[in-house]
DNA sequence: AATATGCACAACCGCCAAAGA
DNA sequence: TTCTTTGGCGGTTGTGCATAT
């Protein structure tokens, strides 16, 4: 038999969704939730294959998404983490449980790779950063672990530059209201809505980032609390460190704040006593304890 | 004002690995 | 133990918008 056939039947409907679409979507989710997305297009009569809806769902609908700029914060954690673990972008997501690995893999491709570039033009910090994203997987972890202090000390070095409080260093750009999206943000503040109620119970810190700098998106993201969305999976090897670390991060209400802090206290602490030989000798599965 | 070019983002595709039968 | 099914990930592409010419 070989693949499933998930996309393969004719009547498939591929492109961009409509808000209607992601109304039915998210009114699934709403009372079933995430997962057996198998059973979604059958169930809501979406003419999506299952991939497409989970797709859908994990990028966009998802509530706790956190959309629009990147903060000068976010960027320098994605450059290191991106330095430290290379293109595992789902485990990079991990980190920023507010943004999915969509975004960060789109963001790095668009905006970083650029950046780094013209940065390894005058030094070698950037080419050092892309020669490793252009190794070959299976060298990453070796290269991690001689990396990993260049990596810490270029963190160190980045998240000490602005003291000001990252989120408020770029202007939130107010939104521009295109028309098109006009149209859209009339169905997704439905959404919104139902999202609202779905989180509401037992969501504890609902709301709490939706900066909305986007009408569409940022009338989507409701709440937090997506911890079934990413439900992590450890199963490749090498992304396996980050991924099983995000189940703790979950665990946590995932909560932006203290995996921050305290990736940073562990990033920035030199003075420990076991210094960056300590980190080294720990395992990749037990660097999960610093987040 | 019209056209060309570049950019940003959403979505798709192919592959891989875990889970279940 | 093997095969099938499903979910997830990373790379890539397509499309719409913004800016430059």
């Amino acid at each position: 038999m070989g693949r499933p056939p998930c996309c393969e039947n004719g009547g498939v409907k591929k492109g961009p969704w409509t808000p209607e679409e992601d109304l039915v979507l998210v009114s699934y989710v709403q009372e079933h939730g995430p997962g057996n997305w198998r059973a979604v297009p059958t169930n809501t009569g979406l003419m999506r294959c299952s991939k497409s809806c989970r797709l859908r769902w994990t990028n966009y609908l998802r509530p706790g998404i956190k959309r629009g700029n990147f903060t000068d914060q976010e960027e320098k954690l994605i450059v290191h983490l991106q330095a430290l673990l290379g293109n595992r972008w789902a485990a990079i997501a991990s980190y920023l449980p507010e943004r999915t690995d969509n975004d960060i893999k789109n963001y790095w491709n668009t905006h970083l790779k650029k950046k780094l570039g013209k940065m390894s033009a005058g030094e070698g910090a950037g080419a050092e950063v892309k020669s490793r994203s252009a190794a070959p997987k299976g060298q990453w972890e070796r290269r991690l672990q001689t990396d990993i202090h260049t990596a810490r000390q270029a963190l160190r070095e980045a998240l000490s530059l602005d003291p000001s409080p990252a989120s408020s260093s770029k202007p939130q750009v107010p939104a521009p209201e295109p028309a098109v999206q006009a149209t859209y943000a009339s169905s997704a503040e439905n959404i919104a809505r139902l999202l609202e109620g779905w989180m509401r119970p037992g969501a504890s810190n609902g709301g709490k980032t939706s900066s909305g700098s986007r009408s569409s998106a940022s009338a989507v993201s409701g709440g937090e609390g997506a911890s079934a969305s990413h439900s992590g999976t450890a199963r490749r090897p090498e992304g396996s460190t980050g991924t099983s670390c995000k189940a703790e991060v979950d665990g946590g209400a995932a909560a932006p704040g203290p995996t921050f802090s305290m990736l940073e206290s562990w990033l920035l602490d030199d003075g420990m006593g076991h210094g960056d030989a300590g980190l080294m000798d720990v395992p990749l599965a037990d660097a999960c304890e610093f987040f």
